[in-house]
DNA sequence: ACGAGAGTACGACATACTTCATACATTCTA
DNA sequence: TAGAATGTATGAAGTATGTCGTACTCTCGT
């Protein structure tokens, strides 16, 4: 269903940041974050399809953001939080205080 | 010569990450972040045509990265650095420092 | 006024991205 | 084992991005 999951230390900054410059991976992440324990693909309200979302997922997983594996017929999503606040400190967190724009 | 500065209130984060992650323009504003002086844009060592240059500092510009402005003949850029800082607290310095990928 | 320097505008092109519909695979449950 | 639930693969369409060459504008020096 899944598999592969990069070494963060190959994944330049550039890389993660394109990832994140995207409102709905932005917005898969910040969900994330959010939740304590880790989330399965269908409980993530994206405005997208099934498809789509698909996309999105594997490109956080491509770019070293998340981790995903099999559970039963789901797939767990989850922040590699640790290890991206290992390989680029810092900056996880003020992306995701980021407010809005104004309007 | 150069014009729209948009308010950086307006500017979503994930427009800033997305105009970073560009190895072409991470290099400039890296560039440009490390010069204590504002920089003319004939001066950035970058590795792509006029045309192209023009295009990124335009992105840099409307992302609410950069402001430029004429003197004389050259283009005068520097980083909003301090209005970055205010709208996306602890952001740009996390991105700055981060490391080169291993190998 | 002329030419050189610095950057822009425009058009073209290839590639990449985002999105979807449809068909498929896998796993659980009845 | 059949059907439902969950997600993937594939292919297509439309849009955006990155790149360049060429022609242009603006400014400075001579």
């Amino acid at each position: 269903m899944v598999s592969y999951h990069p070494d963060l230390d190959r994944i330049p900054v550039e890389d993660v940041l394109a990832a994140l410059g995207n409102p709905v991976r932005l917005f898969i992440v910040r969900e994330l974050a959010s939740s304590a324990q880790p989330r399965t693909c269908g409980s993530l309200p994206v405005s997208v399809t099934k498809a789509t979302a698909t996309h999105h997922w594997r490109v956080l997983r491509e770019s070293g953001i998340t981790r995903e594996r099999r559970d039963g017929r789901t797939k767990v999503v989850e922040l590699r939080r640790a290890e991206l606040d290992e390989r680029f400190p810092g900056l996880l967190g003020p992306i995701l205080d980021a407010t809005a724009p104004r309007e």
